[in-house]
DNA sequence: GTCTATACAAAGATAGAC
DNA sequence: GTCTATCTTTGTATAGAC
């Protein structure tokens, strides 16, 4: 036995580990509670009971709720450019887009608080200049990935390809949450059928 | 004179055309208020401020915040249906989609609050299953408007030009919230060129 | 590092005066 | 129909115990 009381192995976490823990916790318990209830409709004490502690061990780890929000501001700015290169990844051997189809639809299920938080964020930054300039500058580094995948249509321009990119951006974006809303209204096949709009096949399908 | 105190003409408005311009108000300030703080973070007493009242006035007109909210969800949805009107009205006898491209552009710079509330009605359904409902709803109705209009793939199915126009609102969509987070990122011969993915020329412009 | 207790402020809603 | 005053709840943040 490890100890005089019944605690099992001792904990392998060193404290600095352990810290880390609890502020992932913290953070996960505030993507959810923000994502349902808002910015302002959210409050820190329902957040750390979320996360399995009280609001004490909440502000030993943060500064208040701004500090908490701002984090994971930045936090999901991270998650959206794996995603985006996940996507990429995908689009090599997929010429008809079926399984990236697939692929954003099973985005779009998962992860339930996920979209609702990114609405939060939007909304907030909208009214926010500074937030504005933060999601602005992370979108615009997204749409420069995917501009390299463009096929440019008017050969020479670089713009061409940007502007191709937000299109595209826009339209999986719009039709993820389009999903989230009414999944019958958004099946897998219809993402590849945007998708196969912006990347024609190499090879025409002369219909007949 | 009409009265012993100067109190000017009297009132061109009857009772019921007052109560009835008082409740505008109360609703036009809510509008900006639920856009700049949420829902949660705004408070009526902001909300009667801005109108020019104060809360007592505010409680006679409506039974509460969720009252107020709720009616606003539910004009924005005629709000949101008249412009698809006259988006398709725009349609006709505008082959390159210019001048419905500086329409949509200016429909996203203007009413900056409207966005901002759209994403907060948004997120707010995204947690709550009868909103949610109410708000598919009203994008269904949208969407078939569109449908309409919508040059068929593969003829015979109504599906097709469902799904098209599932398309073709989520990108018009998606670009109007990209242009109020950065304007630059979608000129409004942007929204042109989107519109002529979907609505191709009669004829082909054989590029040469 | 986490919890309990508490100070302090803000907000939703109501009652009654005018 | 609108305002003022008030009740009550909720929530942020802090202080101090352990």
């Amino acid at each position: 036995m490890w100890s005089t009381h019944d605690m099992g192995p001792p904990l392998r976490l060193t404290r600095a580990a352990a810290k880390a823990r609890t502020r992932e916790l913290l953070l996960a318990a505030a993507a959810q509670v923000f994502a349902e209830h808002g910015y302002a409709g959210a409050s820190v004490d329902e957040i750390a009971a979320q996360a399995g502690y009280t609001i004490g061990a909440l502000y030993s780890h943060f500064s208040g709720k701004d500090e908490l929000f701002l984090t994971l501001f930045d936090l999901h700015a991270a998650g959206h450019l794996r995603d985006i290169e996940e996507i990429i990844r995908q689009c090599t051997g997929d010429p008809d887009f079926t399984a990236l189809g697939d692929y954003l639809a099973t985005l779009a299920d998962n992860d339930s608080c996920r979209w609702a938080l990114e609405s939060e964020f939007r909304r907030h930054a909208m009214t926010r200049p500074e937030l504005m300039a933060r999601l602005a500058e992370r979108r615009a580094a997204g749409q420069t990935a995917i501009a390299g995948l463009m096929p440019c249509r008017r050969p020479g321009t670089a713009q061409c390809a940007e502007d191709d990119a937000a299109l595209v951006i826009t339209q999986l974006e719009g039709l993820i949450l389009q999903r989230r809303l009414n999944p019958a209204s958004v099946p897998p096949g219809l993402f590849a059928e945007a998708l196969r709009r912006f990347f024609p096949p190499p090879t025409w399908a002369g219909g007949g």
